[in-house]
DNA sequence: TACAAATTGTGGAAGTTTGCACAACTTTGG
DNA sequence: CCAAAGTTGTGCAAACTTCCACAATTTGTA
């Protein structure tokens, strides 16, 4: 049975690296009793589907919250979503008071947010949000309750929504899977329940998306483009969006 | 000001293993336009202090909650604690609801639990317990709301108490600073009023603490003995101290 | 059973990192 | 202003990792 054994060994890895935040080929190799070679196959493979990053010597954990959900590979938009957050982070002032969203692309935002930021309250439910955050001791960083999702690292729920509701924020920055002229799209409901209702309790809310969410139609509608302030994006929307966006009175902001 | 720049440098690294897991020394030499051989005396100074793990090639994030809040260092006692974690979890049955505080053993309790838990609704404050967790599909996992302390990764406050009492759970699992025969001390005044309402919420508590924390007394005590199920931790207390346990009718499990 | 596919091991050249000793440089405190 | 302490750079050999191609082995299936 090569191919349990081979899983186990990747599990194993995985694992491993949710206590130890680096391991190296040649330890694990001596432990599985394989050759390095095969270890380092294994972790290439892991690392493919995006569960780890591949590091001199071994492999590190993946960066907490850019693990996607459905194994799709965003590996490679990676820089655009860090240039995004970067510019959203230019649209806060001191002292504001924002919601954020789960999500890679907020992720980078707060990221950004953490090394310029100053003397703002953030509420999220993203624990990779708040933790990013977190080194900023001007912050203060409220976390929402609610179930907690493994792969987003992040809590939805009613509870979660009952928490939000009950605070009022300058602006929300949220994420989403897709953006069309009929409005924000996303695939998970709990995700969608979580994002509108940031909308809601905002004085003004930007969109941060890559250009790979342009036209994208998913199951749930969050909300209709003219409940947004901006988006915050790497490129030009394709014509009949950006219409639509001009329309509805939506900036764009181009990172 | 060399002293400067070295601290700058030190702190840089830090900040840059709280985005990515894994950071390798001739990146940053490049990065800080330093010899790598400088990078490596720092790398090895944060080493020193905890703050960061070595890694051929480089340096790793040290793991979640595993950074002593003062500066600590109880690199040694590691083991300690895995094993009263382990051991933890052993009383542990199907189908309970659990409340978890914040701290490296319960920590490591967590991940105990991850492997050989089975259907359990966990309430926690921890955002690395909660982490933790996550891999186990057949959890419920609840995360509290309430104010993001970053170097212990949890939630305290007003928020996190108002929530936890409306819960009601079959058992705490807590761990804390100190242990004397007057009751359960701990030094974080926030974490104290977390701890004793996760105690009154559960029908029984469980102290997970290693042999250090005998006979420790800080400024605030958490609830007196008697209010305890049982203490797990790896060796037998002093014998004032073993003596109180036994009057308070508090069970010794020895990890 | 036997063949095809998948998985794993081997060996060696090329490239990196490590650890160390010593020199050069910078800062600190008389 | 000088000496001592602290910090950083350099050079090099040893150790380690990577990458590649091909062979050996195991597994799944016709």
């Amino acid at each position: 049975m090569t191919r349990l054994r081979k899983r186990d060994r990747q599990e194993q890895i995985l694992l491993e690296l949710r206590q130890h935040p680096h391991v190296r080929t040649s330890d694990l190799a001596l432990r599985f009793g394989v050759s390095t070679e095969t270890v380092r196959r294994d972790v290439e493979a892991l690392s493919g589907k995006g569960l780890l990053r591949r590091a001199y010597g071994g492999a590190a954990a993946a960066p907490m919250g850019a693990q996607p959900p459905f194994g799709e590979r965003d590996l490679a938009r990676i820089d655009e979503r860090a240039r995004i957050g970067r510019s959203a982070a230019e649209l806060v002032r001191p002292g504001e008071v924002l919601m954020i969203d789960a999500g890679s692309t907020t992720h980078q935002l707060a990221l950004g947010l953490a090394e310029r930021g100053r003397d703002l309250t953030i509420l999220t439910n993203s624990l990779a949000v708040a933790t990013a955050l977190g080194r900023n001791k001007t912050f203060h960083i409220v976390l929402c309750p609610g179930d907690f999702m493994g792969p987003e690292a992040a809590v939805y729920g009613p509870e979660t929504l009952d928490f939000l509701s009950r605070y009022n924020a300058n602006r929300a920055f949220i994420g989403s899977s897709g953006l069309t002229a009929k409005g924000i799209t996303d695939a998970n409901l709990a995700a969608v329940a979580v994002k509108r209702t940031m909308i809601r309790q905002a004085r003004g809310t930007f969109l941060l998306v890559d250009h790979s969410k342009f036209d994208v139609e998913l199951v749930a509608t969050v909300e209709p483009l003219s409940m947004l302030q901006g988006v915050v994006t790497d490129m030009q929307p394709p014509f009949l969006l950006r219409e639509a966006l001009h329309r509805a009175n939506v900036r764009i902001k181009l990172a």
